[in-house]
DNA sequence: TAACATTCCGCGC
DNA sequence: GCGCGGAATGTTA
């Protein structure tokens, strides 16, 4: 038989609500789906490294009714999101996390993202190490490509994965980011 | 098929 | 011990 025209990533989860979540570091961007957060934005740095101030946490999009999303579970993600993105700003792990919208990705996409959020802080991996743990050692550079298609940074801890041999490795948005958020875990195994 | 946010090994310094 | 170049390796668009 033929072979099948739709690629496994065809289907993206459509935004049915969209916030801005204030923290120390800037405004964080959350959006989501009737499945739970699907993606997050997280503010640019300016050319000194210091994030742009905060315009005060609004939200920009409220779910339509009707359209799987009530605005009750809207807010209470909403919370949630912002809880968790604090802990995880300030060099801890996430209490609590809202439900996450993965369907984006891949099946082994999904499959490093989870593994990632087994992450704790201080104790950065490698790619190496995260693609061991998911069953193919050898899939480092996969893994490192599933790193840079997380529609979810910070909450899922992708900046806490490293290259081995004390290099930093890559980062899709900016790399001052991964060596900001590093330089606040605990351990600071990062010199 | 080409590209990738890697890793490993062998050299030379 | 550190850096460089090249090959290997799995997934994705």
């Amino acid at each position: 038989m033929a072979l099948a025209a739709t690629s496994p990533a065809e289907r993206k989860p459509s935004v049915l609500a969209e916030a801005i979540i204030p923290t120390a570091d800037g405004d964080f961007v959350a959006q989501y789906s009737a499945k739970g957060l699907c993606a997050l934005r997280f503010p640019a740095l300016s050319a000194s490294g210091s994030p742009p101030a905060s315009t005060g946490g609004r939200t920009i999009t409220t779910p339509p009714p009707g359209s799987g999303l009530s605005l009750a579970e809207f807010k209470g993600w909403l919370a949630q999101t912002e809880k968790a993105l604090k802990e995880v700003l300030s060099g801890e792990s996430a209490s609590s996390l809202p439900p996450l919208d993965l369907s984006e990705g891949t099946e082994f996409q999904q499959r490093v993202w989870r593994a990632m959020l087994r992450i704790a802080p201080g104790e950065p991996w490698s790619y190496g190490k995260l693609a061991r743990e998911i069953g193919i050692p050898k899939a480092v550079r996969a893994v490192g490509a599933a790193c840079g298609a997380n529609p979810l940074p910070v909450l899922v801890p992708c900046h806490r994965v490293v290259a081995s041999g004390g290099k930093l490795g890559g980062f899709s948005s900016d790399p001052r980011w991964k060596k900001r958020l590093l330089g606040r875990e605990p351990a600071g195994m990062m010199k």
